[in-house]
DNA sequence: ACCTGAACACCGTTCAAGT
DNA sequence: ACCTGAACACCGTTCAAGT
């Protein structure tokens, strides 16, 4: 069906689009949306346009992904590092717990965050601004604290995609004959943490960001 | 142009293609090609073969994406893990590095690994078996050794992300003068690898691995 | 069984034409 | 300036036809 057009040909009276409602009916769509039915065609659907309008506002699909990449950014808490009488263990499970927030409210933006890292934007700067001060002032060595940093970010985008895949992700299935002890293991996993009512995944996150602080401060605290 | 072609209709005497030929293709065509060009027309012309003739030995896509996901898969080392005379340590480490090299020689083979984690494979558990065992024999929990084996692979799958991005990707420009303390450690971060004759991902990447693998331990010695 | 050729529905993007 | 409609080159996939 050739779906008869709500408008007719023509520049409408009044703004029918904005970036900022396109952006949001992206981050819509990503969530409804499989990673194939994210295309242009359907945004432009879901916004009850005709494609081409979007190529008003962006100069294309990469760039409608990088502008959401920035709004995800925009929306990590960062405010723990700064604040003294935060302990660091508090401000990095906020810091981390606020990417986790972002990327499970926008499944398919993780890959996103992931596969694009942040280059130079104005916002994303300041926050690294905020938290390698906080790792200095901790007793990081200055030429150490952006490696900090990045490796931080990468166990977060990790975890970010762990938690986006099904939590059955390792179960060995048919598989778990021949390895007794990582099924066993997978088993006390889930069952361990069913009892707590929480996702596997966010207990590993959590034992991860906990062990990776820790053996972090123990290097920093050797010099 | 219409492209004359090699040969013509009908079944060839002798078989033209195999599985194993078209994912070591695909591999080479996700090394020479960006995200983009990695298409089955590309991938068939490589081959010097039309389309559907990919159809006979995968589904579609999706499938020789999955195939190269289990070839990567089968060139990870684990044997540190299995041979007690090698620290924990050398094992995690020499793992790690593995994953390393593999994401290295196949850069857009990671986001394959990345957002399509390895789900019930044999070789794969058979891996994940030799790991887990390890770190229960290492004094982890046994409710706790398959999160700790997900927390690494996380930071492992981020920093191969990072890897893959360019050595400037943490370079403040413009944006650098609001955050001075961050742009000097930056700074410092890059001249302190260059000086060490490594990228600087490299460093961020073994300083994570040493203290996710301290931290670990430290929580496993407490019970 | 295994390849080509033709076809289908779809995509991202460009651009002229309308208001 | 901002939308539609038409068009282009391309994609993944299906399927009949040829050997």
């Amino acid at each position: 069906m050739p779906e008869t057009s709500a408008r007719r040909a023509g520049r409408p009276r009044t703004r029918v689009l904005s970036a900022e409602q396109i952006v949001d009916a992206a981050f819509e769509l990503a969530r409804t949306a499989g990673p194939d039915g994210f295309t242009m065609t359907a945004l432009a659907r879901s916004l009850e346009v005709r494609p081409p309008a979007l190529y008003h506002y962006f100069g294309g699909k990469a760039d409608v992904v990088r502008a959401m990449r920035g709004a995800l950014a925009e929306q990590l808490d960062v405010s723990g590092f700064a604040d003294e009488t935060v302990p660091l263990d508090t401000a990095v499970v906020r810091w981390a717990r606020s990417y986790r927030d972002v990327t499970a409210a926008h499944p398919a933006g993780i890959e996103l965050l992931a596969t694009t890292p942040i280059d130079g934007q104005e916002r994303s700067v300041q926050n690294y601004d905020t938290i390698v001060r906080r790792f200095i002032a901790e007793g990081c060595p200055q030429d150490a604290a952006v490696d900090a940093l990045v490796t931080f970010e990468a166990l977060i985008i990790g975890s970010a995609l762990d938690a986006a895949a099904p939590d059955d992700i390792m179960a060995p299935g048919d598989a778990g004959a021949g390895s007794p002890v990582f099924a066993a293991a997978e088993a006390a996993r889930t069952a361990r943490a069913s009892a707590g009512g929480i996702r596997p995944t966010d207990r590993s996150f959590a034992l991860g960001v906990r062990a990776l602080l820790s053996g972090l401060r123990a290097e920093w605290s050797r010099d």
